[in-house]
RNA sequence: GCGGCCGUAGCUCAAGUGGUAGAGCACCUGACUGUGGAUCAGGUGGUUACGGGUUCGAGUCCCGUCGGUCGCCCCA
């Protein structure tokens, strides 16, 4: 017996299931790109560690991507996101390319984390950016993106909320709190931590890291202040752009939004569910330094990304996971016995041409496990071709929603298969 | 990388203080040899994650490994 063989930690297979609610996941990503006009691309799975090493997050690269050497000794990143490739990429064609830019890519990253719940080391992640661009209402477009995506899979504004802030607005409110530059990544780190942990603990690691008793209480003053966001021009006018858009009931100000990585500028946005019990679903900002750390130019850019794990889960919590159609097919021609299983290979070749989508029984069996198989699998209607059939040039149809049986010459039978299936006999599975 | 909890049939779970591994669902067969879903009867299925240890005896106690999960770190 040979030894059985687990699959890499952290990551999935996906059977026909779970595939089918990858690929509804990314029709409706896509549906919302195009609608918004962006366009997709893709990079390489693999990079040379360099492209990473220059920028986003030390610990991103250093300690949470699979890097190892080829077969010539070159050390091989498995990518861990996407901007750096979209910056390269960007860089290399700067010339030709032609502003602004509307790019959106769904596939797979890799980081060597610790597996848990919405969190794997293999998944999959839609990146949307704007380059070109530096205004608060291309922010607000990005943001509104992600909120149609939300109304598109039935998440309504009670259930998901994109909670934005500033940067910038942030880096003027710790001035007048008097926190150092020097220490604003620390600080901002700290922020971001402020839901995720208890308040002792948080407020101990605020005094840690040097800030006085006076600051932290001015901070936890600051993170308190919805309306925050009023003094800053650059959120007045995100704001007003948001609601012209349609998705204000999606968005909403926070000040402890402040997100992790290094490398954004200006406003920065996450999702959460309402009741707080997940990770972010989607996160992104506006990184105005983009293209410039990989040789090119600087360009102003503004993006996101939302993983599939996280929105698979909340989808399942509030109920909003579809129900997918996995039946191989909606019709399904039975094989009666071996004398008439060339028949029903050729009938089913007819229907086909015929635009059926059909599955044949491929072997003469009892006519009730052919039934069942068909009742099991999904099938809509079951064709039989028998004795009786083939003398009179006759098919047996039987719908098995309804338990409604006709026989009828060939002609008509493929007239009411058409009639009963309608749409779902067409070439697209699925919905 | 660190700490807590967990790991029994394909799935969901049972098995007082250690004493011969069980149920429901699913699956297979039949009642029903040209018809599924319902019902009834019967049946297959487990080295109790893996490897050691303690014991007359371990699913149960101890150690280790692997995997899952929760928290730290980080982040989608």
């Amino acid at each position: 017996m040979a030894q059985r063989i687990r699959p890499v930690k952290g990551t999935r297979d996906f059977y026909p299931e779970d595939m089918a609610l990858r690929q509804w996941l990314y029709r409706h990503m896509r549906a919302v790109s195009e609608q918004f006009g962006y366009q997709e691309y893709d990079g390489p799975f693999l990079e040379p560690i360099e492209l990473y090493a220059a920028k986003s997050g030390e610990e991103l690269v250093k300690e949470q991507a699979f890097v190892f050497p080829d077969r010539s000794g070159d050390l091989i990143t498995l990518r861990p996101e996407l901007t750096p490739t979209l910056a390269r990429m960007v860089a290399q064609r700067q010339k030709q390319l032609y502003f602004p830019l509307r790019w959106w890519s769904f596939g797979p990253f890799w980081r060597y984390e610790r597996p848990q719940r919405g969190r794997g080391r293999e998944f999959f992640q839609w990146n949307v950016d704007l380059l070109g661009v530096n205004r608060p209402e291309a922010d607000a477009e990005l943001v509104a993106v992600g909120a149609t995506f939300f109304r598109r899979v039935n998440l309504t504004p009670q259930e998901v909320r994109i909670y934005v802030n500033s940067r910038r607005l942030m880096d003027q409110a710790l001035d007048r709190i008097g926190v150092p530059a020097g220490m604003r990544p620390a600080v901002f780190r700290l922020i971001d931590r402020l839901d995720k942990i208890s308040p002792e603990t948080w407020e101990a690691q605020a005094l840690d890291m040097g800030l006085s008793q006076e600051q932290v209480k001015d901070l936890k003053a600051l993170l308190e202040q919805r309306d925050l966001w009023k003094q800053s021009e650059e959120l007045r006018r995100f704001f007003r752009a948001v609601e012209a858009l349609g998705v204000a009931e999606y968005v909403a100000y926070h000040p402890a939004i402040i997100r992790g990585l290094d490398y954004y500028t200006g406003i920065v946005f996450e999702a959460r569910d309402a009741q707080g019990q997940f990770r972010a679903i989607l996160g992104g900002g506006r990184y105005d330094n983009l293209v410039a750390d990989v040789g090119g130019d600087p360009i102003p850019g503004v993006g996101f990304a939302m993983g599939d794990m996280v929105i698979t889960l909340v989808l399942e919590h509030y109920g909003k996971r579809p129900q997918l159609d996995l039946a191989p097919a909606p019709i399904l021609v039975t094989v009666f016995d071996e004398e008439h299983l060339l028949p029903s290979y050729r009938l089913a070749r007819d229907l086909r041409e015929a635009g059926f989508r059909v599955v044949v029984y491929p072997e003469p069996v009892r006519l009730s496990k052919q039934f069942k198989y068909a009742n099991r699998v999904g099938v809509q209607v079951v064709v039989v071709l028998g004795p009786d059939e083939a003398a009179q040039g006759t098919l047996t149809l039987k719908h098995m929603g309804t338990g409604e049986q006709v026989t009828l010459p060939r002609k008509e039978a493929f007239a009411r298969l058409r009639a009963w299936l309608g749409e779902s006999s067409g070439p697209s599975p699925q919905e």
